[in-house]
DNA sequence: TTAACATAGTTGCATGTGCAACTAATTTGA
DNA sequence: TCAAATTAGTTGCACATGCAACTATGTTAA
């Protein structure tokens, strides 16, 4: 029997799994509550919601996604009569993106119930643990842009 | 100006973005290297490398995934003779799920490379802190598992 | 024995993701 | 001024993912 490959204390695969694990469970309890979002969905709400009528560019800085997914996920997001676009009236080359009535209903219906969903993914974890874990967090991202940023 | 939305103390947006970014950067990394599989594929041929011929059943539970998502990224390592699939004689319903010389040897390559992405993303975190965030990270699947198994 | 149930895997449909190549609009610079 | 470069967004292609419905095979129980 070949041992189990090991590598020394490594974080990387539990962090992954857990991103995962705590996705498919928002899913569900969104669906519970009636709420027919994805994450990413709900996402884009909470920025529009912050700031209406961001551009898509902006928007897809924000969430960490490349402009080809966002221009996906505001046509899905479009359909669901979410939000819509509206042209720039200065440069036709910009769409502004604007919640609709239902994408701010939806918003406020869906926000406290994701607020408690996370206060329960973090059920009994020390404060101090949780600072920590950030911190953590933090620490790898900057270890990947360290790479990362060859251009300044 | 409306507030920005706070969540007391809150690391569950935080997980799921470095997870995101360590998805992309051990992607790069890995092309950089000559190396054209995906996280997923990657790990699939870690369980191959492991036990060899598992059956489909059994690598979608232990990689956490739907048996259709694992239908499809075998169909995709099948494209790319990474593995193969075998009907068993016992029962005929079940594949088992064999490396291929090019899967094993993409294995022995990509295995090293993986583990110095590990080593590069945790470069600088204290021992003592990985394996805090290793125990907190179990703790949120604690959690997410108290709720979800309903039936035991 | 055979109908009912259970299991393994595949397929259709919907969503999300990125890269490269593209269009259209705007800015820049010679 | 007008061609070249830049920018915003879209589209084709490839991959990953899940649910529900389906096929094929195997098991069980009346």
């Amino acid at each position: 029997m070949k041992p189990a490959i090991e590598i020394p204390v490594s974080i990387i695969p539990w962090i992954g799994k857990t991103a995962k694990f705590m996705d498919y469970y928002i899913g569900d309890r969104m669906k519970e509550n009636g709420i027919d979002i994805s994450k990413e969905q709900f996402l884009l709400l909470k920025y529009l919601d912050e700031k209406d009528g961001r551009v898509q560019n902006e928007l897809a800085f924000i969430t960490n996604r490349s402009k080809t997914s966002l221009t996906r996920l505001v046509n899905t997001m479009q359909k669901k009569e979410l939000v819509y676009r509206s042209v720039c009236h200065h440069d036709m080359r910009i769409n502004h993106i604007y919640l609709t009535e239902l994408g701010k209903e939806v918003w406020k219906k869906s926000f406290p119930i994701f607020q408690s969903i996370i206060l329960e993914l973090q059920q009994g974890i020390p404060e101090s643990d949780l600072l920590l874990v950030r911190k953590t967090m933090e620490h790898i991202q900057l270890n990947i842009n360290k790479k990362t940023n060859i251009n300044p």
